[in-house]
DNA sequence: CAGTATCCGGTGCGATACTG
DNA sequence: CAGTATCGCACCGGATACTG
């Protein structure tokens, strides 16, 4: 048997960490947008079809999570910019758009609209995932398990 | 013309249809609950410390979304259960579960108290990205190309 | 360009109570 | 055990208008 309810219990939990941070409708795309080159609030906003309003809570709710971060940029002779990069805690966010790009993309029909490529050789990504001691690890492998000591 | 949840859910992006799916605040614990072994409304709902009210439509959406199946079944003599069980769509979530533990324990203070194992050698899971090529894929090596209007 | 302010409707979610 | 019914509030998110 695997987990027990003891286990789950606790709000250690780093999915629940993590969940609460970002299972919400925009994190995720504003971190792939942001990923894909866009870096400007109104190039986010258009590109996603989002309210403004809505858009800047949502960019500080990141900034302040460490996943992004904000630098006012002004190039000699041109106005005020405000750019929006990725911390290094926000690129490591990689991993995950990656696995959500390879189940949808299995998954649900019609979801073919963007690819995941290696920059080295250009071939398509996918996510894998391997144990410390170097095996493969398919899904019906895994086990949720906890350390002792709660 | 701004973006409803239905032109969300008919966006071609496998991250929008993917997170549109999973990016709530219960879905994707859900699954790792039913994963770690609760198969049961009432167990779920008291480990969740969700309300059944809440509990009750997204499981509903789980199924429809061929996340998870709902079986009746009744030992002899036994009353009536109703359980809840990954499908094959929702078993192939554990890398993305496990890209959030990766994450959640490197980047989200205090989020140590779960570990993923492999059932073969419980040495521990980590998600990996490999390219057809062969190569592996660090972070900063992935190419991210967002079609416009996705 | 990069936001705030205001209004307002829809929905998420907890609490509580009730049903088969 | 496995839900449904109802209430109420908080928050999400769209539209529009305004600011530096």
């Amino acid at each position: 048997m695997p987990a027990t309810l003891a286990t789950l219990e606790s709000s250690r939990c780093p999915i629940t960490r993590s969940v609460s941070l970002l299972g919400d409708r925009w994190s995720l795309l504003i971190v792939r947008d942001v990923l894909g080159g866009l870096h400007r609030f109104d190039e986010l906003a258009s590109h996603l079809k989002i309210s403004r309003a809505v858009l800047s809570p949502r960019l500080a709710g990141l900034v302040d999570a460490g996943i992004l971060e904000r630098a006012d940029y002004r190039e000699p002779g041109a106005r005020r910019r405000a750019e929006y990069r990725l911390t290094e805690s926000g690129q490591e966010l990689v991993p995950i758009l990656a696995a959500l790009v390879d189940w949808g993309r299995r998954h649900v029909a019609g979801s073919a609209g963007l690819r995941l490529a290696h920059t080295g050789c250009l071939s398509p990504v996918h996510v894998e995932m391997g144990c410390a001691a170097g095996h493969a690890v398919p899904n019906a492998q895994l086990r949720i398990d906890v350390p002792p000591g709660h």
